[in-house]
DNA sequence: TTGACATAGATTGTTAACAATCGTGAAATG
DNA sequence: CATTTCACGATTGTTAACAATCTATGTCAA
């Protein structure tokens, strides 16, 4: 699928917010008609992760200090109140994939494989979203974490693109303990970590090579 | 615009689950060509509001007993949070405007316009995220209560279709003295409510009339 | 040199014709 | 009479050509 791959793209931060996205371009990278690339267009756009500017084309989304700030207030009020749900009722199927996930962040990490471990890391979010069995969260989880994976891009400090190290390891522990209190207070922390890594007054400077960008997917 | 009409009709409850929006239907409804309708249809889809099959066209999402409960546990997990934090910062202008809001509930209410009545009474919760200021969760409460619309639709017992009298009320007052506890636990009993309200077990047959129910928007 | 303006190229928006698919109903067969 | 098959009509999916809009370049004048 198209918009999966410039959803990846995104989360590893391969494309860089403001970069313009044409449509004959997509067209030939896809290899598909104009008809797919446009709704595939529509789609990002109604999720906040391309601008769709009228006459002018589609540019991947460059959020400004107030979006990001409400992206990080939406998180701050779903993600607490979720881990506490799946302290609560916490499937064994569930737990074993995230169990499994993060293994899969130590191991990229341990490669030093940069866009894999940032996109993992921002998986382990949604995969938290999946594992609580409601698909409706797990919507609305998927389209948060992208649009972070924007905003840390543009005002991160270029170390900690992704999440502090074991602090996953640690919230999953406290699901996996049933305990709600500990769960919720990891998360808190662990999404001030997250936000306190961004620098919000200085905006890197988008560069648009976006050649062969999607082609790796 | 064509996909808020649709929004309405189905917030009204004037459209039923399971109702076919055929294309050409809605090309002469709105007197639009085929690219306008295709496009908002797809927007409606991505919302979940309505159901894009394949070759065989779009139906006003009929959800099940599952899907349903999806979307109450999101609202219960989101709305507490969310007129918390509203008894926290409190701005003049929101507070203003949902008292306002709820003025019109009464006075429809009063007028006994049913489908004013209904439409009022999801807009209340809209209203609720747009006064915290923040657009990420002001979309996300429009999604979720659209879709409590249709469910409520589904599985309502026909008397309670628009949520309890002066509960949107008090909660406003809770938020207006800053009191979060009471506001949050107001909300809790308030979306208690209307799920008790609902008869999981037995789903209404759905009437596909369609003629000229979109006309009056 | 700088500014406005016009023209040309490129890009997006729209339309209409065509192709593919599905549902329905009639006809044929057991 | 029931069941399967086939063909037709209707509806959606796709494509390609056309129209509208914007950006950039180059020219001319102040």
């Amino acid at each position: 699928m198209i918009v999966e791959r410039i959803y990846k793209a995104v989360m590893e931060q391969r494309l860089a917010p403001n970069t313009k996205l044409s449509e004959a371009r997509l067209c030939e990278t896809f290899g598909v008609g104009r008809m797919r690339v446009r709704r595939a267009l529509l789609l990002l756009s109604s999720q906040g992760i391309i601008d769709l500017q009228s006459n002018r084309g589609a540019y991947v989304s460059c959020p400004d200090k107030s979006e990001a700030n409400d992206v990080f207030e939406a998180r701050m009020l779903i993600e607490p109140p979720l881990v506490r749900l799946l302290a609560g009722r916490a499937g064994d199927a569930g737990l074993q994939i995230l169990s499994e996930h993060i293994a899969l962040e130590d191991s990229a990490r341990q490669g030093n494989e940069r866009t894999e471990v940032i996109r993992l890391s921002g998986e382990f979010h949604v995969k938290l979203a999946q594992a609580s069995g409601n698909v409706v969260i797990s919507r609305v989880m998927h389209e948060l974490v992208t649009r972070t994976s924007l905003i840390v891009g543009l005002f991160g400090s270029s170390g900690n693109a992704s999440c502090p190290d074991d602090e996953h390891a640690k919230i999953l522990d406290a699901i996996h303990d049933h305990d709600p209190e500990r769960a919720e207070s990891l998360v808190i922390t662990h999404l001030n970590h997250i936000q306190n890594g961004l620098n919000m007054d200085v905006r890197k400077p988008p560069l648009d090579d976006l050649a062969s960008i999607l082609g790796a997917s």
